[in-house]
DNA sequence: ACTAATTTGAACCCATGAGTTCAACGGATC
DNA sequence: GATCCGTTGAACTCATGGGTTCAAATTAGT
């Protein structure tokens, strides 16, 4: 609408968002390229002027939002770098964040779609190394294996504790929000939070807690 | 082959596993009828004499395997009824036998498929309720309060450990077994188990431990 | 052996949708 | 205003697959 080549940019980003949202809310074999077009606004030849098949669509669509999703976790992990004296607020404060995160509309279609086609899609494994919960571990274990070293965890093994935190967030969802389908209470949220950090802290707190 | 109306009963057996089978490799869209009645050794009109729909023969597909695999997982709860005197022993035993469920082909297959087709099939949320995870938990929820008045356990909220003591199970899992497409060793099976045990009765055994 | 029901294979109809072609269009750039 | 390139819409081809039909074969029950 405005400079030189930002026609083409434009097209290419409406149409792998476009992309998504068919592929999220259809499934991948259930959604027309014609669907897409329209959704990104765009005609169909357009489409295949960009992306030479169906299926390279849906991988960078995919890819696209996979990146998005992670980064977002990664931020919400930033307040561990330096917690303030009340190690437990912190920790409910990246609890919560990561289960907004988790129910974001986006992530569960995300994960849904990866489930999904992972059988007919068997290199989007690559692609769940690169951006899926793997890194987030990682960093996750990172600040804990510092907190512990300065005292305020007793987190001996950085890696199974991350693993734990994120199971004792992510499981509780997964009950309650039936596949993605039930919306959440944001206060729900914050409950879930509190009793996995409860838990997280008996288990690899500084001391016994009452 | 034998004896009277044995011949329908057989027939629709097949169908229903070939089905699930197909379905399970294929996704539903990508499943073809002709494939499905091939996989259970049968012509593609008898399919239709039995069940009217696609769309039928994949719901009764799925709730028959769904019965199935929840029975199997009861089954696992078994030793929490009448635990010996070491309940560590006991925790870690079914912890493993709900491991092996857990990752069963036909379980992961399953769990992928009401996934998938979550969407557009809404009403297999009914059979998710029926027999999906939430019964489990209150089965084991039930054998955590039992345990608990006997003063083996300090399980105060017996849904919240039941739940969180899953998620301890099924999250780790699902990070080492990338959507169900890599094999686990059962060693390592044990040794999730051990972990997860070891954290839950950290936060809701009977006294600290070391 | 006779009958009724079921299964079978093959062919068929029809809807859907991927991917292509092409002539016309629009808007930059010179 | 001539040119170039990406876009557009519409129509087209072709493969796939759900669901049906039917006559022949098979099986079950008496």
């Amino acid at each position: 609408m405005t400079t030189t080549s930002r026609g083409r940019i434009d097209k290419r980003q409406a149409i792998l968002e476009g992309a998504f949202a068919v592929f999220a809310r259809q499934g991948y074999a259930q959604a027309g390229v014609q669907d897409i077009a329209d959704a990104a606004g765009v005609a169909k030849p357009t489409v295949y002027n960009h992306m030479t098949d169906k299926a390279t669509l849906f991988r960078n669509a995919l890819e696209a939002t996979a990146r998005a999703v992670l980064n977002e976790r990664l931020a919400a992990l930033e307040p561990l770098a330096d917690p303030g004296d009340d190690l437990r607020a912190t920790l409910d404060d990246v609890a919560y964040r990561l289960l907004v995160s988790y129910t974001d509309e986006r992530s569960c279609a995300l994960r849904r779609l990866l489930y999904t086609e992972i059988t007919t899609f068997p290199d989007a494994l690559d692609l769940v190394k690169e951006h899926g919960p793997q890194r987030l571990n990682e960093a996750l274990a990172d600040r804990l294996a510092r907190l512990t070293l300065a005292g305020r965890l007793r987190a001996t093994h950085p890696d199974l504790a991350a693993e734990q935190f994120s199971s004792l967030l992510a499981g509780p969802l997964e009950a309650r929000t039936q596949m993605g389908t039930r919306v959440i209470d944001d206060a729900d949220l914050r409950t879930v939070a509190r009793a996995a950090v409860r838990t997280f802290l008996r288990a690899w707190g500084p001391e016994q807690e009452g």
